[in-house]
RNA sequence: CGCGGGGUGGAGCAGUCCGGUAGCUCGUUGGGCUCAUAACCCAAAGGUCGCAGGUUCAAAUCCUGCCCCCGCAACCA
């Protein structure tokens, strides 16, 4: 029996999943139950990078064990996951034995191939942010951040000679045309080995969280190259020789296009120096995009995509996201457009479909449905269907080949418009042909439902349930797609799957100034916005706040720092003293805007320096992750110069 | 000159590699039907294919220049 071994990107867990990594993970679960529907036995690996500095910046934030961090958020987004259906077969987090032992083999080996030596690394070190800043990053010499002195370090480190598989890479990627798709992402590529590869640093010195080099405690393996390495230990390379060999090398990687370089680049070369096959293709996907308001105004509450799945289970979004986004382009994410297409192929056409057919059968045929003859013209729309949709998922052209399901709904939806069963059910010189018509409706629909199957695993399998496919939606395979013009089928009549979504009129986004002026938010978006709650902050004293000088102050004039996309430099009054400051709200405010409005600054923050302008405090905003700030204001009048408190 | 993607009827996209009557979905308008979730079916209107040159018998498609938009990165103090 063939195999196919494919898998995502692995997560940092320093943010919880978002409408980004949700769309990856449900592109790539797609793929694996395509697979498995084409009776191709499947493994799909997903899983969590947790070897992060961040990570363990964070956890140690919030006096927290590392690994009970990383823990919760495992669980987080197992959590999500199985919300939405994602059906991987193993999860694997870095911090498990199994992967650390791998990965330290898989260092020994390209230790032992002699593409692993020792060197420095030298730069400026900035201790308050635990990082090497650029000579250029440098403001007279200090930390731009923190206008501290850096020190120079040369930290020992170890380097792969990634130089060396400049050309095998280029050689293998004439000889393998399809390693990187789309075209785009391997173009990319080929430019970037034609100049030629340096080699690059594998190893960190000082720090305590992530796995050891193998023959130099005092280092750990740079994350990146720790996280790569999950591949093949989530299938036992290191620890479980039987199953390396049952699965790698993988079939497929799916990643976003950002991190392409990494998996067709240094990934290969990692492996080519251990000896091992490199996987067969990599797929770089676009992004998602959320456009437009957080909050959908026909259904209130929702405010993140991912709420979606949570109101109407995950298929409707799956849908969305499959069908209406070439997969490898970019594609944004609307609640209008949810919407349309929503009520237009679920509700109308598909459901709706459904619905017909139910009832006709109940009405027509008292819900049992037999072929009388020769099927109709439904028969080569399926099968041609059929065709465009292996044709198209096969080339992962996940899109098409949703489509190419669709052609079937929409094909039956005009069949029975065409044909008129209510005026055959009239006539009983026409009953054979009534039933004939009744079953090929019936049978489009489930060969329809089976090429769904992976798109939307739990409404397919309650419609093909409905019009009595007796093999159970787990054990359906691609050659059940097949035009099958035989045996009674049992159609259930039960309620519409995909209740219409009363859609209000579309009206104008919401000026930002508008909602902050508005004096009381909708309960909806009230109870919807909560803030994202804080990981086992701190508590402080009152001492400790009242160090924090917060003031009123007036914007005197306002403009967009030249060459930034954030920044607005303002002049404010404070009623003592007028001062300079740089905030990065540009993209929620025009100057104009900002002129003459009173905002909350702190007072006693030490200056910085952004873009070359010195700021002298910070004005103070709701700042969502991902989102525009909105400025901190005041029901009256208030002067300038007041403390806030 | 940081990297990349894109500008095609009101909206979202395909077509561009390999020049040859501009296509799909939604929306709009008109009609039809009643099995169905005010759903379904048919038809129509609507585009100088970002701008300007050039090559060609012929350009959305090839060449040159320009404009605009969007991601990422660097700025969010």
């Amino acid at each position: 029996m063939s195999r196919f071994y494919l898998t995502t990107a692995i997560d940092y867990v320093n943010s919880r999943p978002h409408l980004g990594t949700a769309y990856e993970k449900i592109a790539a679960d797609v793929v694996a139950r395509y697979k498995r529907l084409c009776g191709i036995e499947t493994h799909f690996v997903m899983g969590n990078d947790e070897h992060s500095q961040n990570v363990y910046r964070k956890a140690r934030e919030s006096g927290e064990d590392p690994l009970v961090y990383c823990d919760r958020m495992a669980q987080e987004f197992l959590d999500v996951w199985k919300r939405l259906d994602i059906s991987f077969d193993d999860f694997i987090r870095t911090t498990e034995p199994r992967h650390k032992a791998g990965v330290q083999e898989l260092v020994r080996r390209m230790t032992a191939a002699g593409d692993v030596y020792e060197g420095f690394y030298e730069g400026w070190y900035c201790v308050s942010c635990e990082a090497f800043k650029q000579e250029k990053d440098l403001v007279e010499g200090l930390c731009p951040i923190h206008r501290t002195q850096p020190d120079w370090i040369r930290e020992k480190n170890h380097f792969f000679r990634l130089s060396k598989y400049t050309q095998p890479l280029l050689e293998h990627f004439h000889a393998h045309p399809d390693f990187t798709v789309p075209d785009v992402r391997r173009n990319e590529i080929m430019r970037l080995l034609e100049g030629g590869l340096d080699d690059i640093s594998v190893s960190r010195a000082g720090q305590a969280w992530g796995i050891p080099m193998p023959d130099d405690p005092s280092s750990v393996i740079y994350v990146w190259v720790d996280a790569l390495i999950n591949y093949v230990t989530a299938v036992g390379f290191g620890t479980d020789p039987a199953l390396f060999a049952t699965w790698w090398p993988a079939d497929l990687h799916v990643i976003g296009k950002d991190i392409t370089r990494f998996h067709c680049v240094i990934w290969p070369a990692m492996l080519m120096s251990a000896g091992l096959p490199v996987p067969k293709q990599v797929f770089g996907h676009g992004w998602v995009h959320f456009k437009g308001e957080k909050m959908s105004k026909s259904l209130g509450t929702a405010i993140e995509p991912l709420d979606a799945a949570q109101r109407f289970g995950p298929d409707p979004l799956r849908l969305y996201l499959v069908k209406e986004i070439g997969f490898g382009s970019d594609g944004d994410f609307t609640w209008d457009r949810f919407e349309d297409r929503y009520n237009v192929d679920l509700a109308n056409n598909l459901g709706n479909l459904v619905s017909r057919i139910a009832t006709m059968a109940e009405k027509y045929r008292e819900g049992t449905l037999s072929p009388s003859g020769a099927p109709g013209r439904l028969a080569e729309v399926a099968s041609a269907a059929l065709a465009d949709y292996t044709r198209t998922m096969d080339a992962f052209a996940l899109d098409e080949g949703a489509a190419a399901a669709f052609r079937i709904i929409d094909a039956a939806n005009a069949y029975i418009a065409e044909t008129e069963p209510w005026a055959l059910a009239r006539d009983p010189a026409q009953s054979d042909r009534l039933s004939q018509v009744l079953f090929d409706v019936a049978e489009a629909v489930r060969i329809a439902a089976i090429l769904l199957l992976p798109i939307m695993p739990r409404s397919a399998a309650e419609i093909l349930r409905r019009v009595g496919e007796s093999t159970p939606a787990v054990d359906v395979r691609i050659d059940g797609a097949a035009w099958n013009n035989g045996g009674a089928r049992r159609i259930e009549k039960a309620p519409a799957m995909w209740p219409r979504v009363q859609t209000t009129e579309r009206t104008r986004s919401t000026p930002v100034e508008e909602k902050f002026l508005s004096s009381t938010p909708p309960a909806a978006e009230a109870s919807a916005a909560r803030p994202a709650p804080t990981v086992g902050a701190e508590k402080i004293t009152i001492d400790d706040f009242m160090k924090v000088e917060l003031r009123t102050a007036k914007v005197l004039t306002a403009e967009k720092v030249p060459n930034s996309r954030k920044l607005v430099k303002l002049s404010i009054d404070l009623g003592t003293e007028q001062r300079t400051l740089v905030a990065g709200i540009a993209e929620a405010y025009e100057p104009e805007q900002l002129v003459g409005r009173t905002i909350v600054m702190v007072f006693n923050l030490k200056p910085a320096t952004l873009m070359g302008i010195e700021s002298n405090g910070m004005v103070l905003a709701a700042s969502p992750d991902g989102g525009k700030p909105t400025l901190v204001g005041f029901d009256a009048d208030v002067p300038p110069g007041t403390r806030v408190r």
